[in-house]
DNA sequence: GTTGACTACGCAAACGTTTGTGTAATTTTT
DNA sequence: AAAAATTACACAAACGTTTGCGTAGTCAAC
């Protein structure tokens, strides 16, 4: 029914009897056409109701105006939250987004990759898959001149753009909530080993504990593939001895939802014969009954914001043809308790 | 660093002293070129590591193989999880999926039809705005031959593609389930009058009342902005009076969070003195000891789906061209209860 | 040995825009 | 009044790809 083709330049030339540049020129109000022309070329252009096709842009221009975010998750808040900073922010630049959902999976996460790279974004942020080691298939965008940012679930290395989150300062916060609390015997829930977070909790761990001058048991440490049943045993095995211990730090809420729900079913009281802190992902505890004492907050709309503010930093360095590789953006912010 | 042009069609007809046409229907394998030629295209493309400019392909074709979802907020699990429905979709048809969050803003869902028009979006699925009343930004979109898809939060005209959910059979279930247990004083408390979930709930409410011969009770009948403060006032409307309603049907999950603290904060106990069920926008209530007696689920990831679906049906329609307005398709899910 | 059919490829236009360069016409300078 | 400068525009190339059409060359058929 409509008229299916979009009014061009061309056509607003054709109407005026001038040409194609003498339009373009008008329409951007360069100085080197007459007030006039570009009065009436605007005139028609309006008329006409014209717009630029930007994909004619981004052609020549070889942008896109669009960056790529790949998350593990758009089901987890705390990935969710992640995206809303970016969009956020992306928006106020009148940048794109497009989203990839790696789904946890190493494969999919090169897919994606591979794909973005097709659409030939601008940039790409990243939170990396739990399956994630290699980064090949992030270095082939080197060719490609995509700059990329990663945040929260990042590398192992140093030669790349991140924001993260300090772990350290969190975990002390709570390890000292719970000394002052009284506590002597703080276990640890830890995910699967494949996990870089894993590792780090678990170092971070003994560093805090050892700051507090509080000996290392390796009978109050478990772990879990993150599984609901793998919780309930991490918990079970903590909670299944003589002296059990009366504090935990927990690896995320998920886990330790279901280790709440195990300890309540042991006839354990949370708060009092035992007490959690977990790393945040969720954000449902003011609404909940049986809360742990705190949780150690890592700011994902923040990191993602950040991150966002690096990739286009890069993007600029980019346009402006900054061959000379500018310093790696990096920065880690500090983790924080907040108490319930 | 590095070779910043990356290697083009021409680049390897140069290569091969052959023309562009010809390389490019190689890269097709276009039976009209001969096999050794195919192969020496197919050859030399692989040794500079050639790969098609999208972006040129998009601006030929006038397709960008992208569509865009507008949706409130990414921090509703509601919509998160309605973005991944789309997500997952697209991916299958290695479709992009650009976002806008409208946040609710009447002003930024249009900002974002704009900006995603501007991109040549390929179509367009809407959750609208808490706000929007009027449609003239999307009728916009005809003109370009964008097609749009609507979804749960759907505009009051017959002339749309949509898909949304029929409250009334959750409804129905929840007020049999009420009665069942023997509630007869079943109240209500709805959302801001200006959104259209609202009226609806409203009329389905009196509507499943009277087919469950329940009277209407004014008095049983409150209405919050959602705002916490309001939702307290909300409920307390409801259980200052001498003989309170024993089951209550709530606008949805957050409201029913402040209720059920607010019931407890006055001395009474959730599903004893007064049941709850909510129309569920957050999957946390597995988690939570105090439930609602259920909520009525209306499935945004598979509201999502299937209007994604429709995006791709219209989408194709325009491709080939088909001119004939297609009929409109809509569909209706029915909601449904799920006990907790 | 003139047709006709195939094969295998090249030419050029087209998509819409931007931009460097060229050039008349007009105005200013000397 | 001739030279120089300025104004206001046009021309054409370029971005990378696809595709309709044209055309040499080969081979078989009559």
């Amino acid at each position: 029914m409509q008229n299916n083709k979009l009014p061009t330049i061309k056509e607003i030339a054709k109407k005026l009897n001038v040409s194609v540049s003498t339009v373009s020129r008008a329409l951007h109000d360069h100085p080197s056409i007459g007030l006039v022309t570009t009065m009436r070329v605007h005139k028609v252009a309006k008329e006409l109701g014209y717009e630029v096709n930007k994909s004619a842009i981004y052609f020549k221009e070889r942008k896109t105006y669009t960056i790529g975010v790949i998350i593990p998750s758009l089901a987890e808040p705390f990935f969710s939250s992640a995206l809303c900073g970016v969009e956020d922010f992306a928006g106020q630049f009148n940048y794109n987004v497009i989203i990839g959902q790696s789904l946890d999976s190493f494969e999919r996460e090169q897919r994606i990759v591979e794909n973005m790279k097709d659409h030939r974004v601008d940039g790409i942020l990243v939170s990396l898959t739990k399956e994630t080691s290699t980064y090949e298939h992030f270095d082939n965008l080197k060719k490609y001149n995509i700059p990329i940012v990663f945040f929260d679930r990042v590398p192992q290395k140093k030669d790349i753009h991140f924001v993260s989150c300090n772990l350290h300062s969190g975990m002390l916060q709570a390890i000292s909530r719970f000394v002052d609390a009284g506590h002597k015997k703080i276990g640890l829930i830890n995910g699967p080993a494949k996990m870089a977070a894993t590792l780090q909790r678990l170092e971070i761990y003994f560093k805090c504990l050892k700051e507090n001058n509080l000996p290392i048991n390796y009978d109050i440490i478990a772990s879990t593939t993150l599984s609901k049943e793998d919780n309930v045993k991490a918990i079970k095995k903590l909670i299944d001895q003589e002296e059990i211990p009366t504090a935990v730090m927990v690896f995320n809420d998920y886990v330790l939802l279901d280790c709440i729900a195990t300890v309540k079913a042991a006839g354990l009281e949370v708060n009092k014969d035992i007490s959690f802190i977990s790393f945040a992902n969720l954000p449902i505890w003011e609404y909940m009954d049986t809360r742990p004492l705190a949780s150690i907050e890592q700011f994902s709309y923040k990191q993602a914001s950040i991150a966002t503010d690096f990739l286009f930093k890069l993007i600029d360095a980019n346009n402006k043809g900054e061959s000379t590789e500018i310093d790696y953006l990096q920065q880690i912010i500090d983790s924080e308790i907040v108490n319930y």
